[in-house]
Parts: C-alpha cells; sequence; structure tokens
DNA sequence: TGTATGCAAATAAGG
DNA sequence: ACCTTATTTGCATAC
C-alpha cells in the first residue's frame, strides 16, 4: 500500500476544490516519449520484421519490468481526459494512428513500454496525425449490423452456468447444440475463463433451463451456431496453416479494415469463448481477412509498413494501474463509493491518473462489488454452497471502515469491502473451479 | 514462442 | 454530465 494509499483524505461529501496541481506536459511526453519514442521502435522493428520474419513478431522482452514512478505524474492532462470522453460519446471517426501505438497490443510489448501508472495515449494524437482516410465506425457497423441480422442473438438464455457470465456463446454454453459442445470440448478452457466474468444485476441470469437453450428463434440459430464453429476452426486452420499468429491476425484486422484486434480476441474468437453477438460482429471481418491471406499470392503483402502506419484504432489504450495505485484506489473507495465529480477529480490529482481513468475505475469498482455480493442475494447458493459467504460481505456493511450501502430505493446496494479478502470469492466466482468441486 | 486465461478497463446503451 | 448495467476488449501472465 501506497503512502497515499493509507492515507485518502477524501471523505464524502466534502471536497476542498484545490486541485491547484500543475498540469504536466504528460500528453506530449507520454506521447512523445512514453509512447512514441519508446514504441515505435519496438512498433517498426516489429512491423519491418513481420514483413520478413514474422518470427519477431513477439520478440518483445518479457512483460516483467514495469518500472513504476510514483512521483512522476505519469498520466494525465485531464483535460485530455475529458476531451477524450466526449470522444467517445458519438459515432466517431476512425482515427488512422502510428503502429507505435498499437504496439502496446502485442503480446508482452505493452509492459516493456509502458510505466503502469501511465494512462495511455488518448486520441488528441490521434487527431493530430489524422490521416486522409477516415473511417467512420458507423459505416463498419452498418455492415456488422447486415451480418449480424442473420444471426439471431441467443445471449438472454445462453448462459449455461448460471453464473452470469457474458461470455455465453461458447458452445459449451449450449447444451441445446450438443453436436457443438462436443466439438468444441477439444478446446482448452472452453469456458473457464470468460467465466471469471461475472455478470449481474437486476436480471441476473439463471442458469438456463435443462434443455431450454435456444433462444426464439432456434432454427436459425442452429444453423448459424455451427457457421460460427465452422468459420473459427477455418479461421484458426487456415492461419495456422499460412503460418500467422493470432496477433498477426488481430494486427491485420488493423492494417487492412481499420480495426485492429489483440491476440486476445482473436484466440477467444477461434475458441468460441466470445459471445454469439461479438462473434456475429468480429465474423465479417475476420471473414475478409481469411479470404485475403487465402487468395493472396504473398499473405505477407497484408502486413506491409506503409499499412501497418495507418493502422486506426479507436478503443482507448487500456490503462494498467499500478499496484499502489489501485490499493489506493481503494483506499478512496472505502470512504466514498461513489464520490462526486469534484471528489474525482481530487482523486485523479492525488493519484496522478486521469480523471476519466478514476471515473470508470469507480463505476467498475461499484460492479465488482456488487458482483461479489450478489452470489449471496440472489443466487440462492446454488454455486457457491461449498463457499459460505465470508464474515466482511455484502450483508456486513463493516461501518467500522465507513463502507457505505450505497443506498439505491429498490434495495440496498452492497459493495464489496475492498480489502475483506476478495480472493475468497475469486474461485467461488470461477465456474470452471466451480463446476470441478461441484464434482 | 505462441496460445490461453484471469481480471478489469473501456465502451455501449438506456436512464 | 454522469450513473448503472451489460458487454467488449486487452494487459499481464500462466501455460
Amino acid at each position: 500500500m501506497s503512502e497515499r494509499s493509507q492515507s485518502p483524505t477524501l471523505e464524502c461529501n466534502s471536497r476542498p476544490d484545490d486541485f491547484s496541481r500543475a498540469m504536466y506536459a504528460q500528453a506530449l511526453s507520454q506521447e512523445g516519449f512514453g509512447g512514441a519514442s519508446l514504441q515505435i521502435p519496438h512498433g517498426v522493428l516489429q512491423h519491418h520484421s513481420l514483413l520478413f520474419n514474422k518470427t519477431a513478431y513477439n520478440g518483445m522482452p518479457p512483460t516483467t519490468a514495469q518500472p513504476f514512478f510514483p512521483f512522476q505524474p505519469g498520466s494525465g492532462d485531464y483535460r485530455a481526459s475529458d476531451l477524450q470522453a466526449g470522444d467517445f460519446c458519438q459515432p466517431k471517426h476512425w482515427y488512422p494512428i502510428a503502429a507505435a501505438e498499437y504496439t502496446g497490443q502485442v503480446p508482452g510489448v505493452a509492459a516493456a513500454t509502458q510505466p503502469t501508472n501511465l494512462s495511455p495515449p488518448n486520441t488528441e494524437t490521434r487527431e493530430q496525425i489524422k490521416m486522409p482516410e477516415i473511417k467512420m465506425e458507423k459505416d463498419v457497423n452498418d455492415e456488422y449490423e447486415q451480418k449480424i441480422q442473420h444471426y439471431p442473438t441467443p445471449t438472454s438464455s445462453a448462459v449455461a452456468h448460471g453464473v452470469y457470465y457474458s461470455t455465453p456463446w461458447n458452445p459449451s454454453f449450449w447444451p441445446g447444440f450438443p453436436h457443438i459442445t462436443a466439438a468444441i470440448m477439444g478446446y482448452p478452457g472452453s469456458r473457464s475463463s470468460m467465466g471469471a466474468q461475472a455478470k449481474l444485476p437486476k436480471h441476473p441470469r439463471r442458469k438456463p433451463l435443462p434443455g431450454a437453450v435456444a433462444p426464439p428463434a432456434a432454427g436459425a440459430e442452429n444453423l448459424s451456431t455451427e457457421e460460427l464453429e465452422q468459420f473459427a476452426k477455418e479461421l484458426k486452420h487456415t492461419r495456422i496453416t499460412l503460418g500467422f499468429t493470432q496477433a498477426d491476425v488481430g494486427l491485420a484486422l488493423g492494417n487492412l479494415y481499420g480495426k485492429m484486434f489483440s491476440q486476445t480476441t482473436i484466440c477467444r474468437f477461434e475458441a468460441l469463448q466470445l459471445s454469439f453477438k461479438n462473434m456475429c460482429k468480429l465474423k465479417p471481418l475476420l471473414r475478409r481477412w481469411l479470404n485475403e491471406a487465402e487468395t493472396s499470392d504473398n499473405p505477407q503483402d497484408m502486413y506491409k509498413i506503409e499499412r501497418v502506419f495507418v493502422d486506426t484504432r479507436k478503443r482507448k489504450r487500456r490503462t494498467s494501474l499500478e499496484g499502489s495505485v489501485r490499493t489506493a484506489l481503494e483506499s478512496y473507495f472505502v470512504k466514498c463509493p461513489k464520490p462526486n465529480t469534484q471528489e474525482i477529480t481530487h482523486i485523479a490529482d492525488d493519484l496522478c491518473l486521469e480523471r476519466d481513468v478514476v471515473r470508470v475505475w469507480f463505476c467498475n469498482r461499484r460492479q465488482k462489488g456488487k458482483r461479489l455480493a450478489l452470489p449471496f442475494d440472489e443466487c440462492e447458493g446454488q454455486y457457491y454452497e461449498q463457499s459460505p459467504p465470508p464474515p466482511h460481505t455484502a450483508h456486513s456493511p463493516l461501518p467500522g471502515q465507513g463502507y457505505s450501502l450505497s443506498g439505491h430505493p429498490g434495495g440496498p446496494t452492497f459493495y464489496m469491502p475492498p480489502l475483506q479478502r476478495p480472493d475468497v470469492f475469486k474461485q467461488a466466482l470461477h465456474p470452471g473451479l466451480v463446476g470441478h468441486l461441484t464434482s
């Protein structure tokens, strides 16, 4: 726990508005140094080598060394973050950006090139380097939509494990499709991962009724599900045959079609570990990549360096919060789970984080708290009977900590005490483990 | 080295 | 402008 974290001075509803800390030229320094100067070399090397030697693609240093600069206001300029927040509100342009920014997507690169407490580059930079050809997100989405229409979305009933996970589509979640389930079982971890993403809430998704999996338009779905499964297999097979890695594919999507994805996403697509809807959304892009890869005389063309630099990226790069920063945030959370605008600003100021990062962190943290509280609230112990509620959980507000029960009129909202051994719950929330224990 | 996975940051959508 | 909820996505790391 950092010094700061041990003494968060924030008190709910009372916030001195003295955020006089100087605004550093962090955006610049990050973009120019932390971002560009550190990453570009990697990116260039990577992509250059990618052209001729894909093995160098992941030839980045291990991700172990993650320097944290406690005294360096790493992140950010709140003004930038505000801008950024606005940027994400509406249909946006797909700002072409330098590959340098992208390189963090490559496994093992980000950690080696970014101080952990640094905020990612923001869209301001993208604005600055805006490229001539701008693709509207909506254009792509429209394309998605057309495709998606052919795939009725069965998400609402897709959670076979009943642990409200948001990745319902993996066929193993669809006992109604035994043919698929069987085919997928070969994939390692065909469900454990996403199973950790508890979802919940108001209308928690219970485990589907036995055999009642297929949502309304079941007939077409069966076919669609098969199609997706088939395509995923084809993608994987072809990819491997052509010698591409998952990361390559994710990169190529960005280079070729303006929207890149991480190795993780490609991996999950192949393993059918994305939601059905998500699978449907990504399939068209991957289909195009696959077609191009299959038909191209020289598939490596897809990685031509000049195209790499026309990469576009809409999604903000994921911020990695250093441990002490997280601890500090948790401490603030204990004091006040729902800080107001000024309080958020103050926290951001104190921790040298973008204001929006802090705001989102609190949103996610509250979400997590509810998620953790729910099992004992709504799950009827169905999946957690092996793990009786620890002493300090949702039902234990811990007033001593000043932990608040967020007052939702309709019912109490429980925020899991952040330092009350949340690890106790981890396994309880892990369907794979739960399944294992249950069996 | 490439892939799989846990956790959570970011985003979408509706209020 | 910001919240909640649901979902998507990727960093970090284990395998």
